[in-house]
DNA sequence: CTTGGAATGAACGGAGCCGTTCACTAACCT
DNA sequence: AGGTTAGTGAACGGCTCCGTTCATTCCAAG
């Protein structure tokens, strides 16, 4: 009737593997990123990390003397290597494709992560990141803007000049600040306003007369 | 050979003079906005405002059930009522005018305060200051913006439609991310380089053909 | 002057987290 | 099989901060 004692043990807790060496850090960085997102930095913790990654501190602390080391290799270990440009064959075609993937990046575990690192960036507790983060977000993001925008002076589309840091910062400034202040993903719409209302018309002005460098 | 007792008293210890009411609340309040911007809101501690105002925790908690509740009314209380558009008679002189004031407002010690709550405004904790952020601040930036490019409009130098919100929040994303992601003062070269490069080229581009509705 | 309320500093028990240590044992290698 | 290394959980002493309480004293008002 009862179906025997193995019926009767349902209720079984869970029995923690041991990882060893690659597998533990890996479980290691995946609880870093999970907290970076819930806490941020400033309220990171090793304790929370490590009962996260089912692990002891002891762990922890013979890899990573801080917490600072351990989020700095979390991120380094996680953050993509490059963007890969678009080749649309239109301006306005592969910036929508760049902000689609910057956003997605940013919506991803690792980019949440590093967008919680970027909101503590001026604080000096961050400090450390700032290398960091400009070298595997920031540079990259303006890379691959200028690859396309590139593409369109090779094309005539545009004017390699009307590509300034100002104009290029545009884009993961909206990002943030729109992910930011309006809880919820960066639209297919909001993309196309962005292009249509601020990009083009700014990648595409007249080139100004020479005396008016721009910045 | 001693000069009497006065003289070995030379080390005296600073007299904490008691306040009372809103003389002690206006010390609260500008410890509040200190530890705000030392340690962000995350990491805002009631008893360091206590000490930092020279007070007890219990004269803190009389009035205030919460953190929360005193930063909402320590930014409430300092952050100005609004802005004054300017009025220069060019639109490119007055968006320049209004990121100065803007900017001049974000590096004040309540613009430092406000910034550190923005910083986290997506994390839970920070609900409560979702309304205060936006009420007393980014409403009233996209307002002044708006009143100079109506200005501009009633000039015929602008069309009122390319005053979208996507690029009114151009401007307080910017300053946000350079703020951010460039420590230091946003300058007036940047300023210029702002409108010059990104806002009038948006706000002066052509109105788009009837389909194509901007966000 | 007296009175009552508010301010100040200290203390409390508790929670969270630190960095470290330790006993036990799993995992790996020979 | 034995030996070694690394992982796990617990514990330690210490620190910070919490919200609360309390004794003392200041201060404004009557």
């Amino acid at each position: 009737m009862f179906g025997g004692e193995q019926g009767m043990r349902r209720t079984t807790y869970p029995v923690v593997v041991r990882r060893r060496g690659p597998a533990l850090e890996q479980a290691i960085f995946e609880a870093a990123l999970e907290q970076l997102i819930a806490t941020g930095y400033a309220r990171f913790s090793m304790e929370a990390v490590a009962a996260a990654a089912q692990t002891g501190k002891a762990s922890l602390y013979r890899r990573w003397g801080s917490k600072e080391q351990l989020v700095l290799d979390a991120l380094s270990a996680s953050l993509p290597r490059a963007l890969e440009p678009p080749d649309t064959g239109s301006l306005r075609a592969d910036l929508l494709a760049v902000i689609g993937a910057l956003s997605a990046a940013m919506t991803s575990r690792t980019g949440c992560a590093a967008r919680a690192v970027i909101s503590e960036l001026d604080h000096e507790r961050a400090a450390a990141f700032v290398g960091l983060i400009h070298k595997q977000i920031l540079d990259p993001a303006h890379l691959v803007l200028l690859q396309v925008v590139r593409a369109a002076v090779d094309r005539g589309e545009a004017d390699l000049e009307a590509a300034t840091p100002m104009v290029l910062d545009v884009v993961p400034a909206m990002l943030l600040y729109r992910g930011k202040t309006q809880q919820g993903r960066f639209t297919e719409e909001d993309a196309r306003a962005l292009v249509d209302q601020v990009l083009l018309p700014a990648l595409l002005r007249p080139a100004p007369p020479p005396e008016d460098g721009g910045g």
